[in-house]
DNA sequence: GCCGTTTTCGGCCCGACTGTTTTCAGTCG
């Protein structure tokens, strides 16, 4: 799949011309073709074979005929061109907080400056100070940029921003001038990383609140503050921004500040073509407020339907209100159970019945206990042997345990030659079999995607567990041809994993989508290995919603009978094919 | 560069904050 690499050549395309100064609405359309390949679920080689690029929101004559290029020749004339006229390390100035295309420029062209390390040598010696428009205050804050984009190693996992943001919303609500507060910004949207956190509060005195949120404890640097807006590095090392806003405007600027941008964009489209004007303070009609004090009057006067923040990612949603189609999005309590959880018989710190017992608590209906296979001996995989045993377990604590059903599997190795970690005879006995990749993650996309496959022809593989093997910041997903994977789990019945811990959330919000479109069925599960690891399912469900996932279309949604026998009925299919 | 029942040319989302300015450019979201 070419996606990712075209995506990153415009991308590309962009930062270069806006170092070169070129007209920004040329820019804004290479940025928005590089986001929707991006967001595209599905392969951009297929559309263009269809000869149907033209059908990408964005992508017109210019964009299509370079597209056709790349995947004809591998690589863009004018993006060749563009890189010859652009020193090679200075597109990555364009991430320094406070450095713009025009000050790169500036810098470039009177002081010759070609990477990051040019420019802090011209920070040190006081030139950049002496270039017009540049002062002392301008260039501490593009040292104090340079400082941080060293440091960061760029975007925060939700499960890490999360908990931050709703402590200080938390402590946002004790000012006595705050009225109302809400997490806005990628944050509320539930993206998997947050490159900052956004919050909001409406309240008459700005100034106060400002003062007092800029003395928070956890705040390390105030980056600005004024009478409506701050922003503010935290100790653990992201960016706040918080805005004031009065109590009328505070539905359309939570709108506003959730995003995303290029939702944004497109309400304020629709706006213009109603004759009327959206920001942040409402929706006018000339001078005079037709919306604003909440999200739904904004949507309704748009004519739309109030569209979850979740999906706020011009992916369609708005089109989706025009013809119905906006998705019944999967709640919480759609969850009947969990499918993958691991106790002290492998590498999980808790018993069975512990697990049990907790997840009851939850309201679950069932449980799958999957301990891992012989292969993965670091984590006490178990061999055949052990697992009867453990099964024998299993059916004891389920006997013993009334009101939740626990049910006898297994997160299986699917070894280097795509084959699995136990003989067929021994899977028969599990009632469930989920088979994941753990090692081998950085082979060829070829490779890994042909294993995959070879271990989707098993007919008592069930589930595939975390199926791209990524760790967010940390390792890339495997790059595997997800058409194709998809593809042999609808035709043979097989449901994906959305691995709940957030830091795998895995598989990701775009091929959930594209799952959901061929039919596969979605396991959204925690890969528990404590009691608190259950509760991990939340960020489960949040990018269930980003795929646009509905109760029907997750395994773990059904009751347990109707799960045993989606069970019987795909392992029968498997073996007739 | 894209796009079109007001358009094939002339638009393209909108406002806050900062610093270096004497009224605004640059940056950010």
């Amino acid at each position: 799949m070419k996606n990712r690499e075209l995506s990153n050549i415009f991308g590309q395309m962009a930062d270069l011309l806006e170092i070169l100064g070129q007209d920004h609405f040329r820019i804004n359309s290479y940025r928005r073709v590089s986001r929707v390949i991006s967001d595209l679920p599905e392969d951009v080689e297929r559309l263009w074979k269809q000869g149907s690029l033209d059908t990408l929101a964005g992508v017109g004559k210019n964009t299509a005929a370079r597209i056709d290029e790349y995947l004809r020749s591998g690589k863009i004339g004018a993006h060749q061109e563009l890189i010859d006229q652009v020193p090679r390390g200075l597109p990555e100035l364009l991430d320094i907080s406070g450095l713009g295309p025009k000050t790169i420029a500036k810098a470039w062209q009177e002081l010759d400056v070609t990477c990051i390390e040019d420019l802090q040598k011209v920070i040190e010696d006081g030139r950049l100070a002496g270039l017009s428009g540049l002062g002392e205050k301008k260039v501490q804050q593009i040292a104090r940029g340079i400082a941080f984009h060293q440091r960061a190693a760029g975007r925060t996992p939700l499960g890490i921003a999360l908990p931050i943001a709703q402590k200080l919303a938390e402590q946002l609500g004790e000012i006595s001038d705050v009225d109302q507060v809400r997490i806005a910004g990628s944050v509320r949207r539930r993206c998997d990383t947050v490159g900052d956190v956004d919050l909001l509060v409406s309240g008459e005195q700005g100034k106060n609140i400002i003062d007092a949120f800029t003395k928070f404890d956890d705040v390390s640097e105030i980056l600005s503050a004024g009478t409506t807006k701050a922003s503010v590095l935290l100790s653990q090392g992201f960016q706040v921004d918080l805005r004031v806003v009065r109590k009328k405007s505070f539905g359309a600027a939570l709108c506003y500040f959730t995003g995303s941008k290029a939702h944004n964009i497109a309400l304020r489209g629709m706006a213009v073509d109603k004759k009327l004007k959206l920001n942040e303070y409402g929706l006018f009609k000339g001078d005079r407020a037709v919306a604003g004090a909440d999200e739904e009057g904004i949507y309704g006067t748009l004519g739309l339907s109030y569209v979850e923040p979740e999906l706020r990612e011009d992916r369609g949603e708005i089109e989706a209100c025009g013809d119905g189609t906006l998705p019944k999005l999967l709640e919480t309590e759609d969850i009947r159970g969990d499918l993958h959880m691991h106790s002290t018989a492998s590498d999980g710190s808790t018993s069975i019945e512990e697990l049990a017992r907790a997840a009851k608590a939850r309201g679950y209906q069932y449980i799958a206990m999957t301990e891992h296979s012989s292969s993965s001996a670091i984590a006490h995989g178990l061999n055949a042997e052990r697992l009867l045993k453990q099964i024998e377990k299993v059916r004891r604590a389920d006997a013993k345990i009334k009101g939740i059903k626990i049910l006898a599997s297994a997160e299986v190795d699917i070894l280097a030659d795509g084959s699995l970690d136990y003989p067929d005879k021994i899977l028969a006995r599990l009632d469930l079999v989920t088979a994941s990749v753990h090692s081998g993650l950085a082979s060829s996309a070829q490779k890994v995607t042909e294993r995959l496959l070879r271990a989707m022809e098993n007919p008592y593989v069930d589930i595939i567990g975390h199926p791209t093997g990524r760790l967010l910041g940390k390792r890339e997903a495997m790059d595997l041809d997800m058409e194709r994977i998809i593809s042999a789990a609808a035709k043979r019945g097989i449901a994906m994993e959305l691995n709940s811990h957030w830091a795998r959330l895995d598989l990701k919000d775009i091929h959930l989508r594209m799952a959901k479109q061929a039919g596969v069925k979605i396991a959204i599960c925690t890969d528990a290995h404590s009691i608190e690891d259950l509760d991990n399912i939340c960020y489960g469900i949040w990018t269930g919603r980003r795929g646009w996932l509905e109760a029907d279309d997750v395994l773990n949604s059904k009751t347990v009978s109707a799960l045993l026998k989606w069970v019987s009925w795909r392992r029968g299919r498997g073996k007739k094919s």
